[in-house]
DNA sequence: CCTTGAGTTCAAGTGCACTTTAACTTGCAC
DNA sequence: GTGCAAGTTAAAGTGCACTTGAACTCAAGG
C-alpha cells in the first residue's frame, strides 16, 4: 500500500463528516462530490471529498441550497486538492451574500427589542421588515430565501 | 361603518403583506393568524394580523421554521394587539437563537478568507465546521439546522 | 469456505412549506 | 337583479433534501 493513497469506504467518509451515507449517495448523485470505485463497484473516497463535504454542510447551516452550492464547487477543480486561488474566489462570491444574510439576521436581533418601543413591525413603518419593499417583492416562498 | 373597525379580506392582507393567499390560508390553518368570518363565509383580519403575518416573514427569511413560529406567536394574545411584554419575552426567547446564528455566519464569512492560508476545511482542525464537534453531533439533514 | 456487516441500485416514501385545481359561493358595481 | 372578480373548501401536486425498503453483492475474519 502506497502511502497517502489512503481511501475512504462510504462508512468511513459518512463517520468522519457526520453525514448519513445516504446522503453521500444523494450528493454524489447531484454532482456534489465524486467517488472512484473499486473493482466490486464500491465507493472509495480521496480525502479532499471530505474536505468538500465539510464545505457543503456549512454552507447548508447557512441557508445556501444545495444548487448554490453545486454551482461554487463546480468551480473548484473536479478531483484535485483546490488551491489557494480557487478558495479565495469562491470566498469573493460568497462574501455579499453572507454579509447580506448576516446584516438581515442582526436587523431582526436588533430590531425586535426595538420594535417594542416603536409601535413597529406594522408593514408600513417597519425598517426589518420593509428595506425599500424589497422583499415583499420578491414575492412569498422559502424557495426563494437566498435568490 | 364604525371608524377602527376596518377589516382587511384576504386579498387586501395578501396585498399589504406580500403574501400569497393561499399561504395566508394554510398559516391560519396552522394557527399561525387568525380570522373572523362574514355571513357569507369569508375571512375578514384585523388589522393586528398584518403584524403576524409581517412577524412571520421576518422570521422565515432568518430560517425559523413555521412551528417554532408558532409556538412563539402562540404566547402573544390570540386575536389582540401584543403588549411591550409580549414583544420582551419573544424576543428574549429568540436573542440567543439569533446570536448563534449570527456567530455562524460571521465565522463562515471571515473563515472561508482565513482557512485559505490555513489549509482548513479539513474536519480535524476547522475550528468553524467543528467547534467541538457539536454541528456533527447533532447528526444529519437540514431538518434539524435550528433545532 | 462461509458468515456477516458493509456496500450497491432503484424506486418509493417523508417532511416542510406552500401552490394548483376543481367545483362552487359571495358581494360589490352597475 | 345581474354579472363577475374575489372568495370558499378539499384534495392533489410541487420542489427540495434526503431517508427507507427491497433485493441483492462485496470483502474480510474465523
Amino acid at each position: 500500500m502506497k502511502p497517502g493513497v489512503t481511501l475512504l469506504t462510504i462508512g468511513e467518509l459518512s463517520a468522519r463528516s457526520g453525514v448519513a451515507p445516504s446522503a453521500l449517495r444523494f450528493y454524489e448523485e447531484r454532482g456534489l462530490i465524486h467517488s472512484v470505485r473499486t473493482g466490486g463497484n464500491q465507493r472509495r473516497y480521496e480525502r479532499s471529498e471530505l474536505r468538500r463535504v465539510s464545505f457543503i454542510r456549512i454552507a447548508q447551516q447557512v441557508g445556501v441550497s444545495l444548487e448554490r452550492i453545486r454551482e461554487a464547487l463546480a468551480e473548484l477543480p473536479e478531483r484535485r486538492t483546490p488551491t489557494k486561488a480557487d478558495w479565495t474566489r469562491l470566498s469573493a462570491r460568497w462574501r455579499a451574500d453572507l454579509d447580506a444574510r448576516i446584516a438581515l439576521l442582526e436587523r431582526l436581533r436588533d430590531t425586535l427589542d426595538g420594535c417594542i418601543g416603536c409601535g413597529c413591525l406594522s408593514l408600513q413603518s417597519c425598517a426589518l421588515y420593509n428595506p425599500g419593499d424589497q422583499l415583499a417583492a420578491q414575492g412569498p416562498g422559502p424557495r426563494k430565501l437566498l435568490a
